[in-house]
RNA sequence: GCCCGGGUGGCGGAAUUGGUAGACGCGCCGGACUCAAAAUCCGGUGGUAGCGAUACUGUAAGGGUUCGAGUCCCUUCCCGGGUACCA
């Protein structure tokens, strides 16, 4: 049997790979190193979905590719497995979490492997393994330590339909991800990280990182630096003073009124007699919006008036001090200066409750909008008049100093990190509580296991599943013997992937999560690819996490992410759609929100495109082009497994790589991976024959032509760029210009074969060791070394150059390559194409433009 | 609203520092092989006109810089992502 067949030779060298451990990873410290990340995958029990093996097969074919040019290549994967799904599962089917989990892995393991990712398996990760938590635990208490985990009453999505306690990131809306029910917030006794105290590192470090600029423009929006002034504003008749954080110090004169959170602690203080009901009315009524309504109500602005008054310290007026809930009690100082004049929200507020506006920027003449918010000289503002807002901004700072009621200041959008759950499935903390203060346990006593629970729901009143564990809860403290209780809160899911990178680096040290040698050896990660749903969370807190362990002398570099690069989501398939009204097929433009229209698919056939829109055919009638996310309720999800039954591993990832640049998000196609499918059968076929009696070796020993070296070393200086570039879909594309050039040969010289198949390999391992073993080889040629570019190959005998007369081409000439920078020649020949002289004729020549190699263009009047 | 990306054939996408727009693949058209089909191979394929040489036109729209613009500058439109009372 000759022909192609993927289904065999997959799984022959995936077994091969795996008994003869080709990718175990060693370091050899002589050697460079690179270290090539997948991002963390969460096992789910639906399997692997064409997205994953897009970054995966990136990041693969760089390790492949690394490995052939002599690099030590750390290529690990691992699982990021606690989290919801399982416990879910869990509390539907008195399934054990470990259970599900276990299976999960087995499937996306087997997945992987299905796909030959040339992971080292023996560093595989898993962060529920207590041997794995264990040292998530040691972090933790590292940061305990440094006072950077604190206890907290925090308000948390309580959702009382469920019965349980939602992360964030599951409530969407103001509604639970998971049946779409209210959710309301409750305060709770809640673990929290200062992350804050890292702000300015996190910000400062950004700038070195080789990340995409749109990632980093995120971190330091969500970081949310700003820089301005606090000041104090004595109330009026109290001893009290109330601090505002602004960053437009310059428009003091302007704040005509002061605006509390609802929240702030002042409120009850200062709230006058006759007030007290409607203030009280309000903090009840702004407590009970949820974060939905809050988003709903944005237009309408609301808020009570205190009854109190603040003094105004620029220019010793009385100003009203009202509470509303546009004043965000986290941000800030939780209270605002308010200055109309100059802020929007301020001046919509003013205008509804009658306040005063006074502006204290000039507005330009033609100025129409309500606040001004532009630069401009101060106005109404004494010893600021006429000052531009910087220079006023500085001016009024010193005054603030000089006279004790403010100063300079700095504020960060950040908050501190909500690091607990309420849920089974997670990392316990490795806290003990001894009357009522939170103790560490010692590093000697991890892991703390999670204990077995009968079941695993929340308790009513939404005390976590581990409260439920009461033999485990209560226990002694060793140090003093006396009574202890566990902390029943768990880590959130981020906690194992903050850590993880380093723990593939020696997953069986058990000094410290990393061994600090092998750390400093393989530290940082040369190049981490994921998906850019995790621009800000994992990566901000990932980077937090690090530098606390660079300042515990832990790691030995301040940043663990060199290079990050985001792999585009993939679409479903290009739908073409009709709109129905009615009974009658309308026009995808004359479809307006709310109508009641039937969506019809249609077959690319009976599609045409009309100038910049797609129609039916015949018809003037619009149609909808557009490719989905995919989605199991839009029918258009592709499973990679159909994909490798049908055309094999090989072509899944070829087609994956070629289908555009990989940071792009592109649609799905069928037709396409039967091209690349079509591709590997050619290149096949090109060493192989087509006999179908008996395997026929169609390479011969001659010496390569000029030409065949040509056509190698094109191909060997392309694919080579464009790996360490990313641009894999064009080193396909050159791979396929090799194979249809060969084609036309007789045969192929061995060593023009050798070098192509080892280009194939990073991207079609598999079909390239068959070919490498059929050609006669023992070994896998996973360690030989990558082709080397001979530039003198390169050259061409002669060059084809374009002729423009007034930059129209008129003649293509052809010119010996050493010509080919001989100005004279090239214009003299140039002159004599029968098609340039026709333009030539009855004009004057201008302007001789003349490119060496590339261009001539002659410019005539 | 604000901040990032991005608009190139029927489709996915190529195009060094500005230098032949459409590489490569899909689809489509024609041909070979076949009783036939599939597979495979060969040729063609942005649009318009022409038998053809060739000409005009064409990279979201409009304007500009240049011998020359998909690429640089200005204005507008559309699509995707992020974010949203952050003082």
């Amino acid at each position: 049997m000759s022909s192609y067949d993927p289904a065999s030779i997959e799984k022959k060298w995936q077994e091969y790979w795996q008994e003869n451990k080709t990718f175990k990873t060693t370091t050899d410290k002589d050697r460079p190193k690179y270290y090539v990340l997948d991002m963390f995958p969460y096992p789910s029990g639906s399997g692997l979905h064409v997205g994953h093996p897009e970054g995966y097969t990136a990041t693969d074919i760089l390790a492949r590719y690394k490995r052939m040019k002599g690099f030590n290549v750390l290529h690990p994967i691992g699982w990021d497995a606690f989290g919801l799904p399982a416990e879910q599962y869990a509390v539907k089917t008195g399934t054990h979490p470990r259970k599900t989990t276990e299976n999960n892995i087995t499937r996306f393991r087997e997945q992987l492997q299905m796909l030959g990712f040339s992971y080292d398996w023996d560093r595989e990760v898993n962060t529920t393994d207590p041997d794995y938590y264990k040292w998530t635990q040691w972090i933790f208490l590292r940061l305990f330590e440094k006072g950077l985990a604190y206890e907290d009453e925090q308000p948390v999505n309580w959702c009382p339909e469920l019965g349980t306690v939602l992360a964030n990131e599951e409530v969407i809306d103001g509604k639970s991800e998971v049946g779409g029910y209210p959710v309301v917030r409750k305060p709770m006794r809640q673990w929290v990280l200062k992350i804050t105290e890292y702000a300015e590192r996190l910000l400062n470090d950004l700038d070195d990182l080789d990340w995409p600029e749109s990632t980093k423009e995120m971190q330091r929006n969500w970081i949310g630096k700003s820089i301005g002034a606090e000041i104090d504003f004595p109330v009026y008749e109290h001893n009290d003073e109330i601090r505002v954080f602004t960053t437009r110090p310059d428009t003091l004169f302007g704040a005509t009124y002061m605006v509390l959170a609802p929240e702030h602690h002042l409120v009850d203080e200062i709230t006058s007699d006759e007030q007290k009901e409607k203030v009280e009315e309000y903090k009840e009524y702004a407590a009970q919006k949820s974060d939905l309504e809050r988003q709903e109500l944005t237009k309408e602005k609301t808020g009570v008036f205190t009854g109190a008054y603040a003094i105004n310290p620029a220019n010793n007026k009385e100003i009203p001090i009202w509470i509303a809930d546009y004043v965000l009690a986290h941000y800030g100082t939780g209270a605002i200066m308010a200055v109309p004049g100059q802020d929007e929200r301020d001046w919509e507020f003013a205008e509804k409750f009658d306040l005063p506006i006074i502006r204290t920027v000039e507005p330009p003449e033609d100025f129409e909008g309500k606040a001004y918010t532009e630069d401009g000289p101060a106005i109404n503002s004494d010893f600021l008049n006429g000052l531009k807002i910087t220079d006023a901004k500085t001016k009024i700072i010193e005054w603030l100093e000089e006279n004790g009621v403010g100063k300079k200041s700095v504020n960060y959008k950040l908050r501190d990190w909500l690091f607990s759950r309420q849920r089974y499935w997670g990392e316990p903390f490795p806290i003990i509580h001894v009357d009522g203060e939170p103790k560490a346990v010692a590093d000697d006593d991890l892991p703390v296991e999670l204990p077995e629970v009968d079941n695993y729901q929340p308790t009513k009143d939404g005390e976590p599943p581990l409260a439920k564990a009461e033999h485990w809860v209560e226990t002694t403290d060793p140090e003093t013997g006396k009574k202890a209780l566990r902390e029943t809160n768990t880590m959130p899911q981020w906690a194992g992937s903050c850590w993880y990178y380093l723990r593939y680096i020696s997953p069986e040290f058990d000094g410290a999560p990393v061994e600090p040698e092998e750390e400093k050896y393989w530290m940082p990660v040369d190049m981490y690819v994921g998906g850019s749903e995790h621009s800000v969370l994992h990566l901000l807190y990932a980077r937090f996490w690090h530098k606390v362990l660079y300042d515990c002398g832990v790691v030995s570099t301040e940043e663990p992410f060199q290079r990050l690069v985001h792999q585009g989501m993939i679409l479903g398939e290009l739908e073409y759609t009709a709109y129905e009204k009615d009974g009658k097929i309308i026009s995808a433009d004359e479809v307006e929100e709310g109508d009641d229209v039937n969506r019809k698919p249609l077959d690319e056939s009976d599609v045409e495109k009309k100038g910049d829109r797609h129609v039916m055919k015949g018809t003037e009638i619009t149609v909808n082009s557009k490719a989905h996310k995919m989605s199991k309720s839009r029918g258009n999800v592709i499973n990679p497994d159909d994909v490798v039954d049908n055309y094999g591993a090989d072509s899944l990832r070829l087609y994956e790589m070629f289908m555009g640049p990989l940071e792009q998000v592109k649609p799905w196609s069928t037709k396409g991976v039967e091209g690349v499918n079509r591709f590997l059968n050619r290149a096949w076929r090109l060493f192989f024959g087509d006999n179908h009696e008996e395997e026929i070796l169609n390479i011969t020993d001659e010496e390569p032509s000029k030409e065949q070296l040509k056509v190698l070393h094109e191909a060997i200086q392309k694919v080579s760029e464009d790996i360490e570039g990313l641009r894999f879909n064009t080193a396909i594309s050159a791979l396929m210009i090799f194979v249809n050039e060969a084609n036309q040969w007789e045969g192929v010289p061995r060593s023009v074969a050798e070098p192509f198949v080892k280009l194939l390999s990073p991207f079609a391992p598999h079909i390239a060791e068959e070919i490498w073993s059929k050609f006669g080889h023992d070994e896998s040629l996973a360690y030989e070394p990558w082709p080397e570019l001979v530039e003198e190959y390169l050259k061409a005998e002669t060059i084809d150059m374009p002729v423009q007369v007034n930059g129209k081409v008129r003649a293509n000439i052809t010119v010996p390559a050493e010509k080919s920078k001989d100005k004279d020649f090239v214009l003299g020949l140039a002159k004599q194409q029968e098609n340039v002289e026709r333009y030539l004729d009855d004009t004057t020549i201008v302007k001789e433009i003349f490119v060496p190699g590339r261009i001539v263009n002659l410019v005539v009047k």
